[in-house]
DNA sequence: GTCTCATATTGACACTCTTCGATTTGACGC
DNA sequence: GCGTCAAATCGAAGAGTGTCAATATGAGAC
């Protein structure tokens, strides 16, 4: 049930467009701050912010050298969140739905 | 550039476990939406809200029939989120990143 | 040490989201 | 018609998000 939480946070930074594009240029390799924020229009605050939440939730890794910070994907976080899409989007044996069998309430009476 | 905004709400809409765990339950199958009420804990506008949300971002569709709203999951536009996941987070020939050759400002004179 | 540059943090603002109770709508049975 | 039930909508409160300007931090050059 924790996996819900923990992966709504990958979704949800994958939710603004902004940082979707911004995993998209990664996705090429490692990206110094200074060349996504030429990119961009927005503040470098801004572009701090969207980066920290990116690698808040591991999706994105931060290697800091000298003045500037480099920033590349995690591959093995992206592996996961691919998996849990599936996961949570294929018919399964053990669904949640039917971890209980409770149906709702006059469901089977007026059917 | 649409797609990432387009998508962005997929993301979004995901980006709530409660709605991840609706998305997870209705992988197996139609359900009516008093049957997805009782799994949680939440108010029938609240659910009412979040199958609204699901259903505009195209993830999930709703099938009227009589005082019952049954609803699930539209397989192609879990095919394309998933296929759209994939490409911004593998390698490309044409990235985002390669559209304009202009690199950091000092990135050429320092490194 | 001092200056400059790249980045992070802070504080503030507007906007959006989540949630609820109350109400409305629309279908069914009487 | 009327009452009931499932679901949607409305209105409001509180929390969270995206954005910026301003400031702080920390590294390198001088």
């Amino acid at each position: 049930m924790e996996d819900y939480l923990e992966y709504a946070k990958v979704f949800k930074a994958l939710g603004d467009p902004k940082r979707a594009m911004i995993v998209d240029m990664l996705s090429c390799g490692e990206l110094c701050a200074c060349m996504i924020l030429e990119k961009f229009d927005m503040s470098q605050s801004t572009l701090s912010h969207h980066m920290k939440l990116l690698c808040e939730c591991g999706l994105v890794k931060g290697r800091e050298q000298g003045k500037w910070t480099y920033y590349s994907l995690d591959t093995d976080a992206i592996s996961r969140i691919k998996q849990f899409l599936c996961k949570i989007t294929s018919e399964k044996e053990n669904c949640i739905c039917k971890e209980d069998t409770v149906c709702c309430k006059g469901c089977d009476t007026n059917e």
